[in-house]
DNA sequence: GCTTACCCTAGGAAATTTTCCCGACCATCA
DNA sequence: TGATGGTCGGGAAAATTTCCTAGGGTAAGC
């Protein structure tokens, strides 16, 4: 059997550093490959394609989750574990759902990541046993929030967004020439099909999709 | 000259890793212990103190700002640098209030953690040049939030937290066992004293103070 | 070409919420 | 013992929000 190539992407080279002495504890790792964006993963892979990708999420330019998409989708036999600092759900969602195969936290322990990498390497998935658990369970409000904010209409989308953004209706009214009571007529269907009685809720669910603009 | 002595404080074993590799490149640092939590932190620094504590900010338990806290409340004259994954100013900013000497992003080159570890070992500071500056600017708009907020009642201030997540102003005053008419009455001042206009702005301000419960 | 459906728009009336002003009670502090 | 500030709420007025209605546009299907 031969050694499991590995492309290490991290913009932090301390922490590459840290990846290489995991790695190299094990005799089934062979040859690791580094790079420190998105970016440069892409690039490196088409010219050198390894086993496993493995990845932090956290990264400037277009960041893991964006890098994930495009890898998988130019070269849809890529296999990506992602190495995050975070064990919030909304994290190895977003990585899955992308085309991931694996997730691990950086708190687990050299085997893990050696096993996680040989598995992910034969074709299986790794994910943290731990977070696989709430990972099924709260993937159904998860997606159920992406789910009804995708059945706003265009133009309750954009009251939805400005008004979590905390508009007054006035302000949003204005900001898309409409009238007030359009604007208040919005918001109410959107508070129907969002399952929400509150603008406040609305800045919580903006919040959790990534749609809030400061900060 | 003696060498520098330094605790690294990270619930990531493979961070550390990577740490150690960046002072071993230095002999100007001498030993180094390590630890993975705020706890174990304190504890280790009682019983062996050193000359700087390098610290991660997000680990479970107590988190990185409480530890600096307990640590500079018991030893004032312990030092600590920062070195987090967050190039966010909030957390710069929350890690020097609580008394950090130090902070540096982890994307820095190993030249700059050593460079900064002695310079906080010989009292003074390192800030990360970039961040410094931006420090200077949102420093004034992050403290106003923090002080505006720190000017509400301590009633204004569960109002505030419950609207800010979601609740009604009905619930809300369910919930504290008190007339709807005084959550709105607690709403309009607090509205005044944080000058919006918005609950839902009531919702970003609590989420940038870290004041939201779910997710 | 007609029906159906859905979205966008907004007005009027009614319901509800929110503001503003008020008074009362209670604690702390000078 | 006043003064201050927080807490709690009522009443009236103002503002917001809902609910209902309705015209116009567009797209799909028959």
């Amino acid at each position: 059997m031969t050694k499991v190539t590995v492309l290490l992407v991290d913009d932090h080279a301390v922490v590459r550093e840290g990846y290489k002495s995991y790695l190299s504890l094990s005799e089934k790792i062979g040859e690791i490959y580094e790079v420190d964006s998105g970016e440069m993963a892409c690039q490196q892979y088409m010219k050198q394609p390894v086993d496993v990708v493995v990845m932090d999420l956290s990264m400037p330019g277009m960041g893991g989750l964006e890098c994930i998409r495009r890898l998988i989708t130019r070269e849809p036999q890529c296999k990506i574990l992602v190495f995050s600092i975070h064990n919030e759900l909304i994290y190895a969602t977003r990585a899955i759902k992308s085309g991931a195969k694996g997730y691990i936290n950086k708190s687990c322990l050299p085997e893990i990541l050696v096993m996680a990498v040989c598995s992910i390497a034969q074709g299986q998935t790794y994910i943290d046993p731990a977070m696989a658990q709430q990972l099924a369970v709260n993937m159904i409000t998860e997606q159920d929030d992406e789910y009804k904010i995708k059945q706003l209409s265009p133009r309750e989308f954009d009251v939805f967004c400005l008004l979590a953004n905390g508009n007054t209706p006035r302000d949003t009214a204005e900001k898309l020439h409409l009238s007030y009571k359009t604007v208040c007529n919005h918001s109410t269907t959107t508070k129907e099909k969002l399952e929400v009685k509150t603008i406040a809720e609305f800045t919580l669910m903006a919040a959790r999709q990534g749609l809030i603009q400061s900060e």
